[in-house]
DNA sequence: CGACTACGTTAGTGATGACTAACATCTCGT
DNA sequence: ACGAGATGTTAGTCATCACTAACGTAGTCG
């Protein structure tokens, strides 16, 4: 699923083909038939995957967390590390929802959903006054911010990149309340 | 070029057929190849339009502002305009440089450095001791957050969607230098 | 009129790719 | 030891798709 993963973002889902994917990991093409339904199914596995552990790490951390001055920069450390730590993931993760077929689409939209809306609440709880629908849009920004990290690869070394996602997105985040 | 954008951006170049995009437009299949020598020479085509006009519309706007506090607003203004007018073809743009074959791909990807280089003379001039490095990584990630209008489509009219992206830009770009 | 060009059509063709079938092999528990 | 299940392999099959060929039909200009 990792060299997938990582195919999937570099080439597009239609622009890998299975025996792509065996050859990567030392198999050769319908090997995988062992191990998955179909090429569709590889997909569904992996988003199914990213959305359920990126929602259940956003639940912890906001469960645990005092505050919704904690909670936000404990969301923002999620979402670096994934973005971080599993660029392709990511890429993956917001580009390739359309090629999922139906009864898998409807749950990762779910997940999705509910991981942006644990982002919304904490917002919300900070900034009462903001209305829901500019804070959702101001969310989407953000994870377009912190997952830029795949086309900036390379520029910065990640202990330098990690502290200055968190700055920008902060920033923003309090802008997007404050207009100046 | 405009069905075939909008199909690229919702399927992935591979994910569409010769004749989906002609089936768009009207006429059926083959019937594009009087415009274009193939699919790959369309894509090629599209990503070096949007390359070209996004670093011209860059040039003339910076090289028409008083000072960089200005050429930045301006340069915000141009990439906020794209995203929110055109969506497919900045999704297009961000993604499929992979599939452009070689002799167009290093003419998209100089026009693109091109792009980004004006963003980060301007920056530089505001932030004269912020790293060049740090501030290409600022840039990349503003891009980012200029670029997640698909995904919030919907949420926010475009009149409160622009004074939005161009705050919570602004703000990001300031905290990059100072990590406060 | 009559050639030429621009632009469309339908009918192949050859390659690619997802998936299946039939056939090894390796590791077990008994 | 041995049969069973898990996991490979190679050799098809069938659909899709980019692209070509052959042909039709305006408009345009001599």
């Amino acid at each position: 699923m990792e060299a997938a993963a990582r195919l999937f973002a570099a080439r597009g889902f239609h622009g890998v083909s299975i025996e792509d994917i065996g050859g990567a990991v030392g198999v050769s093409g319908p090997a995988l038939y062992r191990h998955f339904s179909g090429k569709d199914a590889l997909l569904s596995e992996l988003l199914l995957d990213v959305s359920s552990r990126l929602r259940e790490s956003a639940v912890a951390v906001v469960t645990s967390c005092p505050g919704p001055r904690e909670s936000l920069d404990a969301l923002l450390n999620v979402q670096i590390t994934f973005a971080i730590e599993q660029p392709a993931l990511i890429t993956v993760h917001d580009r390739e929802l359309g090629n999922v077929p139906e009864p898998a689409r409807r749950q990762i939209r779910r997940l999705q959903r509910l991981y942006v809306e644990e982002w919304v609440t904490v917002l919300a709880e900070l900034h009462p006054e903001c209305p829901a629908a500019r804070l959702r849009a101001a969310t989407h920004a953000v994870f377009g911010l912190l997952n830029s990290t795949p086309h900036s690869a390379g520029e910065l070394p990640a202990q330098e990149m990690r502290p200055l996602l968190h700055a920008m997105a902060r920033a923003a985040i309090d802008a997007c309340v404050n207009p100046h």
